[in-house]
DNA sequence: GACTCTATCTCGGTA
DNA sequence: TACCGAGGTAGAGTC
């Protein structure tokens, strides 16, 4: 990894075109090669950068960063203040815990959190145009879809609509009801969801694994 | 700007739970407070991170993050390679040209070259479910809904859809007609804008930059 | 390789 | 402030 702490401006030409002024930043070039200009502030996220793969052409007072797209990133040295190399070495990378796929892990395994008397029939259930969170059956027997999202946006209300109208085409189940869960569901969201005749439930991701763990020690 | 390369292990408490093992990385703290932690490769995504505004406890051996909301992340330091510091001061921030904002300008400006005839009635005109781009009157009279993309993708043929059929439940405004506009149109995003009878148009950033040009000069 | 969907998304705008 | 949508989304997983 490259640090160049430089006074530079910076010219982007590619998907859109860009430009910053100058001003003092920091220049990070990493081992595959992909380019960040950072200001000193702002969250993780560069003004300015190319990432891999790319060539970068050091003409000393410019560099010229080029992706094989054809996208070009410029940026003109005007005075560097700070530099410094180190290999760092591969990285073991990140273990998460706590991500949509395990809301629906614990969904699936205590849905009566979704509604009273809802029996999971199955997890990633199977269709043509991608698999359904959940497929339950309700007390009175009827087929229930789940779409869960860790923020329920509109996106997800048009993802469940989409299932529901592929099971109304090409099963056997009869009439299926929607029902869209997220730990917060956005306004919008309950709106369309309410339009499309589903039903919305929030639900707390650290109170369900109160429950799971509570289903454990019963059984 | 602070910098340091280090062997370290970090985790974060908050939204999720994460680890990273042992190895040497990056720890960028900026001057706003925020940190981020990154590996020697991996686009400009750091493994980890936490925005401004925090708290950084420095207990030597091991730094403690944590911001309002609680979460919190620990970064155990085991060698220091390198360190250093620098005030790089405001930066003026970044000039962007050819988003979809300057777009919806642009044809709110020019209706004329969505279609001949067509007069703007609102930008960002509001619904249950969001704003549309353009609400426009054409020659005889109808409204025209005209939802703008940089790349027209089905997305947002659904949502043009979606507008579409909220103006039709709450108004008094007659029929509707739909025009998707984008600077490429994908050969999906035709048939099902088409599938819908909505008129697609695909416009020219440069050339309406060069309409409203002429329209300044005329005036 | 193309497509799909998540994300501690980030970021800007607006009510 | 909260909410909403765009993004040079990036990145991971699947087909």
């Amino acid at each position: 990894m490259r640090l160049v702490i430089a006074r530079c401006t910076v010219d982007y030409n590619g998907r859109l075109s860009a430009h910053l002024p100058e001003a003092i930043r920091l220049i990070m070039v990493k081992a595959d090669g992909c380019v960040a200009i950072h200001a000193d502030g702002g969250a993780y996220k560069p003004l300015n950068w190319m990432n891999a793969p790319n060539t970068i052409i050091d003409n000393g007072d410019h560099w010229v960063v080029t992706n094989p797209k054809g996208e070009q990133l410029i940026i003109t040295l005007l005075e560097v203040i700070h530099e410094a190399a180190h290999e760092l070495g591969d990285d073991p990378g990140l273990q998460k815990d706590g991500v949509e796929a395990h809301l629906q892990v614990l969904l699936a395994a205590s849905p009566d959190a979704i509604e009273p008397g809802l029996v999971l029939v199955r997890r990633e259930y199977p269709t043509a145009i991608g698999p359904i969170d959940l497929v339950c059956r309700d007390g009175q027997g009827q087929v229930v879809a789940v779409e869960v999202k860790r923020r329920g946006d509109i996106d997800g209300v048009e993802q469940l609509a989409r299932y529901i109208e592929r099971l109304h085409l090409d099963s056997s189940l009869g009439a299926v009801r929607g029902v869209f869960v997220a730990q917060v569901v956005k306004p919008q969201a309950k709106v369309l969801a309410e339009a499309r005749g589903f039903r919305w439930v929030e639900v707390d991701y650290d109170e369900l694994r109160g429950l799971k763990a509570d289903d454990l020690t019963l059984f």
